[in-house]
DNA sequence: CGGAATCCCCAGTGATACTG
DNA sequence: CAGTATCACTGGGGATTCCG
C-alpha cells in the first residue's frame, strides 16, 4: 500500500483545495490504518505494528513522525523498563475519525456490490 | 499529487480492510478532485481539466479510465462535432460523496487551526 | 477536442540489518 | 522494545508527441 499526495503546488487551486489539504494528512502508506487503530485509544509502537501486519518498522515510524509533526497524534515515552512509547490521537486527530468512518462505510458498500 | 494504495496483500488484515479497500478507490492522483468536480453533475473532459488546473491530460484520462473501470463514473460520448465526452458519477460513485465531504470538512478544521 | 502512446524520473516503499 | 541506517526498486506521474 502506498499513498502519495502532492504536498504543494503553490497557488491553491480554486476549488477542492480543502480536499487536497486533508488528503495529504491521511496519505502516506498505512497512515489511515494507524489513525484507525488509535481511534479507540492509545497504543504502543509494537501494538500498532501488530495491528497492521504488513507494515515495516521503518515505514511505521516514518508515518508516526509525520503524523506527529502534523499534530494529528501525540507521542508519550513511558519511563518503564524496558521503555515503551504510547501514541494517541490529539483532538485534531480525532477530527479525522468521521472522515475515515465515512470511508469505511463506503468500503462496505463497494464490497457488497462487487 | 499522488496516491498509492496497495491493492492486495492477500489475507485481508483483520481490522481496517474496508478502509484500505475504499482508499484504493479515491487514491491515485486527482481522483478525489475528479469525483468532487462531478458531484454537482456531468462534466466534459475539458471542463474537468479546467476544474483541476494542475492535472495533465494523461493523468486525467488515466484516472477517468480507472474510475470508470471501478464503476464509480460513467462515460458518455456525445455524437456532436467535434465529439465531446461527458462523465458523471454512477450511483456507486455518489456513495463516495459523503466520505469526501467528511474529508473536506476536516480540511477546513485543519486549515483554521494551522 | 479528446485521448492513447512513449519516455523518463524520482519519491516513497520494502527488505534487511543494526543500535540504544 | 522502539526505533534508525542503507540500499535497491517500482510504478505513478509529468512532459511531450501523435492520432481520429
Amino acid at each position: 500500500m502506498a499513498l502519495k499526495m502532492r504536498k504543494n503546488h503553490s497557488p491553491n487551486p480554486p476549488g477542492p483545495c480543502m480536499l487536497t489539504e486533508c488528503m495529504a494528512v491521511i496519505a502516506g502508506a498505512w497512515a489511515p490504518n494507524v489513525i484507525w487503530s488509535l481511534r479507540a485509544g492509545a497504543r504502543r509502537f509494537s501494538e500498532l505494528k501488530a495491528d497492521i501486519p504488513p507494515v515495516t518498522s521503518k515505514v511505521l515510524s516514518t508515518r508516526l513522525s509525520e503524523l506527529e509533526a502534523r499534530g494529528v497524534i501525540s507521542r508519550h515515552v513511558m519511563p518503564t523498563s524496558p521503555p515503551s512509547v504510547e501514541y494517541q490521537l490529539t483532538a485534531l486527530g480525532r477530527e479525522l475519525i468521521p472522515a475515515l468512518q465515512a470511508i469505511v462505510d463506503v468500503g462496505h458498500k463497494l464490497k457488497s456490490r462487487a
